[in-house]
DNA sequence: TACTTGCTGTGAAATATTTCACAGGTACGC
DNA sequence: GCGTACCTGTGAAATATTTCACAGCAAGTA
């Protein structure tokens, strides 16, 4: 089976929750298009690539509670995955307290902050650690994704440490575009940004 | 002038925010390389779809100063556009109080809530009205986005609302896929499918 | 059993995007 | 004023992705 062009497993993803959300009962791909606007065409070839052979019963379309595994299998997201939160100002304390089922396979697994203070004062149902700490419970931890809520002057700084220490994902929530290290992938999410995406298909 | 090509307005639209943090001075492509992890070919590819024919002084690179100019009127990011929240819960309510840095060209103009004690609890620097006069308020003020932060199981609903009041944008915080009414853009905002996005590159 | 309907799965064609190689320009030093 | 170094801009080649058309299958019907 060969690797899963990029622009097919985002297509995969967003289905994963379509399905996940979906009524009971099968789906056509010619019903999915309708859902998700995407044609009936790509969506049958995306399945395609998953090398299920078969994971829709002919006749009435896909079937929920069997594709979606397979999904999952073929994007490698079915095992969980641990993430922390370095950075505990407003967005990232707001972080700590997603419900589990708001963050479906991943499991948040620690804090980081470099007051100390700041530890100390807030609740969270996950240990919090001073910054220096860092290295050490990602690696005890296996953690393997970042949400980064520092203040945009330190989130270069702390990106490059995040790197050091093995992190393999990071999600930015800092207007800065970060110099990313060549085996870590980074998401930006910030609102100006998702503003101006979608200005330009409009 | 050919339309340019998604992939390519994208790249466009986050080396806008790197030229905008950049350090004075002109950046060559190849530091674009170093910074943006894109390669030079295809940033020169892309700011060739400018039809700018000459936006970098040969000799040092391109001068920010005189590029960003060029991408915001191709990505027609050069007027200003206004948005709107709609639903005034945590997240919602949390999105009324951005600073206008941080918004950039985007004018926030009003926020809405079916829950009128709630507009009148909440302090706002913007107008907050009624959901039932979300038709008016927004062809009044020619809002053409929309911050969609109601609970999952009004997303739907809301959305179908807001096309039908003129909407061309939303941004929507809730799970729920929704189906867009074909003139619409939707971006979604879930942090589980940042995780999952990260997941299926590493 | 034989026929019909409605669907999936997929190779191959059509299209879009990325990469490449190089012509052409500008400033600087001598 | 000429040579050199270093850049951009872009047509064309290489590659990737999307679209298409249809073979093949399962279930229902008579």
């Amino acid at each position: 089976m060969e690797t899963i062009p990029l622009p097919a497993r985002e297509r995969l993803l967003h289905l994963m929750r379509l399905l996940e959300n979906a009524p009971e009962g099968p789906l056509s791909s010619a019903r999915l298009e309708a859902l998700s606007g995407w044609s009936s065409h790509s969506i049958r070839k995306d399945i395609s690539y998953l090398g299920a052979g078969g994971s829709g019963s002919s006749r009435d379309g896909y079937i929920p509670a069997l594709l979606l595994p397979l999904i999952r299998k073929a994007l490698d997201l079915d095992r969980r995955r641990r993430f922390c939160v370095v950075g505990l100002g407003r967005l990232g304390s707001a972080y700590l307290n997603l419900s589990p089922q708001e963050l479906g396979e991943f499991e948040l697994a620690a804090g980081f902050d470099t007051n100390v203070n700041r530890l100390e004062i807030l609740k969270s149902p996950v240990p919090l650690y001073p910054a220096y700490k860092m290295g050490e419970v990602i690696s005890r931890f296996a953690i393997e994704i970042a949400l980064l809520c520092v203040p945009g002057e330190n989130a270069q700084a702390a990106a490059e440490k995040l790197a050091l220490v093995g992190i393999k994902g990071i999600v930015n929530f800092a207007p800065q575009v970060l110099r990313p290290p060549p085996e870590i992938k980074v998401r930006h999410v910030h609102l100006s940004d998702e503003l101006r995406a979608l200005a330009i298909r409009m």
